[in-house]
DNA sequence: CGATGGCCTTGATCTGGATCAAGTCGGCGG
DNA sequence: CCGCCGACTTGATCCAGATCAAGGCCATCG
C-alpha cells in the first residue's frame, strides 16, 4: 500500500477520483508526473498530441483559443484542485484548446494511457467521469447561451458571481484584459461596463478590488 | 429473449447502445415510450423535471434557450437517429433547454430512472456515453469559439459546411429564420451572407436549395 | 385563378461595442 | 525619491450587424 504518496493525496482529493479503486489511484499516481511553469509559460498548444489529464497543484492556468487574425477566448480559468484537458485524455484526440499559466504554476499529468486504464477496469471511476462530464457540459451551454443572448454588461455581472463561488477567479493576477478574452470582448468594456454596475449600486471599489454591495441588484442586472 | 421488438431494434442502432449488454437494451425498450408532436409542438421546457433520454424517429427537432427579451438560440438540431437531453437524464436535474418539433416528430423516451440503472449496471454503456459526451464536448467547445471569434459570414460557411455531413441540418424545414437562431444573428443577416458567398464563387443556388460548387473556398472563408 | 400567408430579399437607418488615442494611477527598481 | 512600466480609465470615432420597413416570390386553398 503505498496510497499516502503526495500524488496519491492529490489524486484522492479530486472530485474525479473521490470514489475510484484504491489500485486505480495507486496505479495512476505512479505514472503521474509533476511539472513546473513560469508565469506566462505555454502548457500545451491546440493540435498537439495531449500529454494526458492535468491538475492545478498551485497557480491559475488559462485554456484558451486563438483567431486566426490573433483574436484570444479564454475558455476558462483554473486554479488549485481543478483538473483540466480531460477531452483529449478520455478521447486521445489532439488538444482542443491552449494552455498557459498564468501565475507560476505547478501542476501534475497522469498519461492518456494510464487514464484511459484506469477508465476501463473501474466501473466507479467511470460514473464519476460521465459526473463531471456532464456538469462540464451544463457550463458549457450556459456559456453559449450568454454569449449568444446576453450584452457584455450582463455577461460581466454573472461572472462576478461565479466569482464569488469560484475561487480560481478571484485573484489580482485575472486582470482585466484576462476576464474581457474569458467574455469574449476588450478591457475597455469592461472598465465601461464595471462603471455602469458600480453607478448600478450592485459594486463597489475598495482599493482596486470589486466588492459585490448588492447581491439581488447583481443578480437582476445578470438577467 | 425480445430484442426483436422494433423500440430494442432502435436502441440497438443508437451509437450509445451500441455495446450495451442485451439485457439492458430490454430492460430500456419495456420502460421507454413512444410520442408523437406535431410541427412547432413543445416537447419540453427548460427547467422542468426531465422525462428522460430522448431519440428522434422521424422528423426534425430543434434544442433551444430563450433569453427574457425575447431571443432565442437554437443550440442544436436533431433529426432520425440522434439522440438529446442526455444531460438531465444522467444528472436527474431540471432540463438546461427547451426542445421543440421543428417538422412533425415521432420520438422515444426512456425514462431516467431505467437509463441510470442500465448505466450503473453495464460498465460498456458507462464507457460509451463518455465517449459520446466528449464528442458532444468538443461540438460545444467548437461552438463557443465560433461565437467569440468569427464574424457572421464565417459562422455560417461552417454551418454549411457540417451540413454535408450531418443529414439533420440540411431539410426545406431548416429555414433561415432557424438558421440565425442557430448562429446567434437574424434572418437578414444570413441572407446578405448567403450573397457573400455567392459572389465569391463558394456557393451556388439550384431553386431555393444551396449548392455548395467550391469546397475550398467555402473553408477558406469558414477560415 | 385570384387571394392569402409564409418565407425571403433588399434597402435605409441605428447602435452596442470595437478600435484608436491620450492620459492617469500605483508599484517597483535603481 | 524619482522614473519607468504595466494595468487601468476615459474620450472620440468607427463599423459589423441589428432593427425597421417595403416589397417580391411561391405554394396552398377557397
Amino acid at each position: 500500500m503505498m496510497l499516502d504518496s503526495p500524488m496519491a493525496i492529490m489524486l484522492r482529493g479530486l472530485p474525479y477520483f473521490a470514489r475510484a479503486a484504491d489500485a486505480q489511484i495507486e496505479a495512476m499516481a505512479e505514472r503521474a508526473i509533476r511539472r513546473e511553469f513560469t508565469a506566462g509559460e505555454m502548457i500545451y498548444v491546440e493540435g498537439e498530441p495531449s500529454a494526458g489529464l492535468w491538475m492545478v497543484e498551485r497557480g491559475r492556468v488559462k485554456v484558451f483559443k486563438v483567431s486566426p487574425d490573433g483574436g484570444e477566448y479564454v475558455l476558462r480559468i483554473f486554479g488549485p484542485g481543478d483538473t483540466f484537458n480531460d477531452l483529449a485524455a478520455l478521447d486521445g484526440a489532439p488538444n482542443a484548446a491552449s494552455a498557459a499559466a498564468i501565475t507560476a504554476v505547478v501542476a501534475g499529468v497522469i498519461p492518456t494511457t494510464a487514464f484511459v486504464d484506469a477508465l476501463t477496469a473501474d466501473h466507479e471511476l467511470a460514473l464519476s467521469v460521465v459526473r463531471s462530464l456532464v456538469a462540464r457540459q451544463r457550463q458549457l451551454v450556459a456559456q453559449v447561451e450568454d454569449l449568444a443572448l446576453r450584452p457584455v454588461t450582463a455577461r460581466l455581472a454573472r461572472f462576478l458571481l461565479e466569482q464569488v463561488a469560484n475561487p480560481a477567479l478571484a485573484h489580482p493576477s485575472v486582470t482585466r484584459a484576462l476576464i474581457a478574452n474569458h467574455l469574449a470582448t476588450t478591457s475597455e468594456s469592461i472598465s465601461r461596463s464595471l462603471r455602469v454596475l458600480e453607478s448600478a449600486g450592485a459594486i463597489r471599489f475598495d482599493r482596486h478590488t470589486i466588492v459585490i454591495t448588492d447581491l439581488p441588484a447583481l443578480r437582476e442586472l445578470a438577467q
